[in-house]
Parts: structure tokens; sequence; C-alpha cells
DNA sequence: ACGTAATATTTGTATATACAAATATAATTA
DNA sequence: TAATTATATTTGTATATACAAATATTACGT
């Protein structure tokens, strides 16, 4: 479906108009599709990125700066989303004996089994998306995507 | 920037994996900006789809159905979005005579100056970012997202 | 060492999102 | 026409986002 139809305008839009639209469109509708995934296990889609950066870590802490510089949403509350996963008990949280001004946060064995269950459900819907077009045009995409970025 | 340097990863990543993550990740980014935008007008950047919309009927008056279905957050509080519009006295809503469940939401004069000021500023930073491509980079973009979407 | 600046995190507040439930009106049908 | 169903909108609730301000700790300059 063109963008155009989805937000059914009637008036001739200029190609830079239609591109940002499309873009802001297709992630809301990414978006909705992740969110029914992670529904479920009661988790948002930011709440699963942050566990997605833990298990990233390997073992190792990490503290609210890495998690904040490492997520999509750069505004997002780090603190909070972390409240969020400690009462769910899928992170710890202690503070750093070097830097107490800094906290370790390190994903649990739950964390874990849960990343491990949520894998192959994210991976497919990744793929029923990705299937519509070949590894070429998939490449094509992320060339062009970060060359629109390029500079902001 | 690639998307891999964006959120630091270190392992290799499937294609498809990078396309999501950098649909999700260029619309954060558009975001940002279009916010850096609206704030001083103290509007969010759906408060601006709704007025968008409304100047779009060229005075026939929208109900909330109509707005919903031509937002492109699908999940929007069209009844909310309004009220905030409405004390910012940039629209009018009504009881519609002829079927009294339906709310008739028009835009005021004030509103119209607003969107006015704000377009030449949307504009400036729709094209800061497509400059950064070619008019068939462009369309290409456009007809890549649209089929990524494809049956979702 | 003391005051100031820098860094790391938390908290507050207003708004937005997501979604279910409630309410109100109109249309349908038995 | 009364009951039921469908449509349109609002409200409630929990969470997330955006951003400023507050707090705590460390580092730096004199």
């Amino acid at each position: 479906m063109k963008i155009e139809d989805v937000i059914k305008s009637n008036v001739e839009m200029e190609v830079s108009k239609k591109v940002v639209l499309n873009i802001i469109y297709t992630q809301n509708v990414i978006n909705d599709h992740f969110n029914d995934i992670f529904k479920p296990y009661d988790l948002s889609g930011e709440q699963y990125n942050v566990l997605r950066i833990l298990r990233g870590q390997k073992g190792c802490p990490a503290n609210m700066c890495l998690i904040q510089e490492r997520m999509l949403a750069k505004t997002s509350n780090t603190t909070r989303l972390v409240d969020k996963l400690l009462l769910k008990e899928l992170v710890t949280r202690e503070v750093c004996p070097e830097n107490r001004r800094k906290i370790e946060v390190q994903i649990t064995q739950k964390g874990l089994d849960v990343l491990s269950e949520l894998d192959p459900k994210i991976t497919k819907n990744e793929n029923k998306f990705s299937n519509n077009l070949s590894n070429t045009e998939l490449e094509q995409l992320n060339e062009l995507l970060e060359k629109f970025r390029t500079k902001n």
C-alpha cells in the first residue's frame, strides 16, 4: 500500500515528504507487530531492548550510560526501564564499588530464558517483513536509510 | 553512520534484523528533529498531524473516526489530542446534528496560521534529510519501504 | 584541602501511547 | 416497538516519552 493511500491524501506530495511519512509509518507498523510479540511476556519494546543490550554484554555488567547510548530511542529513561525489569526479576542492579556514581546492571538467568524464548519469534517477524525483498534490495534499503540520515 | 555503529554492536547481524533496526532508528532521528520544530509552538508531533489532517479537509468538518484513520500512528487517542488542541483554540468541536454520536472537528484561523508558520520549517527539515539522496534514490526508498510492508 | 566543574543517575511533571472498558446514539430485527 | 447489534466516542489505567531539575559522587584547579 502506497503511503498516500495510508493517510488517504488526495493532494500531490513532494517525494521528500513522502519518504519521511513512509519511514514514520513503516516504523509504526513494525512496532505494532513487535508489541504483539512482547505483550504475552509483559514487556515493552524498550524493555526488550534493554535486555538485549545486557545479553550482549556477555556477563560484563552494564551501567546506565552504556545502556542509554546503545538504545535506539536516545531519550529513553533507562532508570525506569531497569526498575520495571528489576520488579520482574529479569535483571539485577548494584552500585559500582569502583565508582559509586555508577550502577551495574546485569541480566539474570530468568531474563536470558525470556530472551531465548523470544528470539525465534523476533526473527520470524523480521523475516516476515524482509521476505518481501531480495537480499540486494535489503542491502539497498539499509544503504539508503543510512545515507538519508547523513549529518543528522 | 551504519546502524551497527549506532547501537555499538560487535556481533554480525542478519540483514533482515539490520533493516528493522535501521527503520526504527531512522524514525527516531526524524522524530527528534520534528519535535525541535514543534516545541516552540507547544505542539506534539501527533497534535500537528491532527491539524494537518483538518486543514486537508478544506472547511469540511472531520469526525474522530476520519482523523483516526488518517493518522500515521493508528493507536493515537484522538479524543485527547483534540482536547489539547481545543485548549489552545486551534480547533473547534461540536456534536454533529445529523448523527449525535459523531463529533465535528474543524481547524480555526489560529490553527491555520500556526500551520502556515510551520510549513516552511517542516519542508526545510524534510529537505535537509532528502538532499542526501538523488530523486531516483528517494523514489527507490519509497518503493522499498512499501514493498517491505507488504501484507503487514 | 577546598571550591568548582564534570559525570552518573534519579526524580518530577506533563504529555503520549496502548489497550480495555464504559457510555451514548443510531440502525436493525424479531 | 422493544430488544439487540453496530457505530462513535470517551474514559480509565498502566506504561512510556520528553525534558528539566535535583542529587550524589568524583575529578580538577588553585
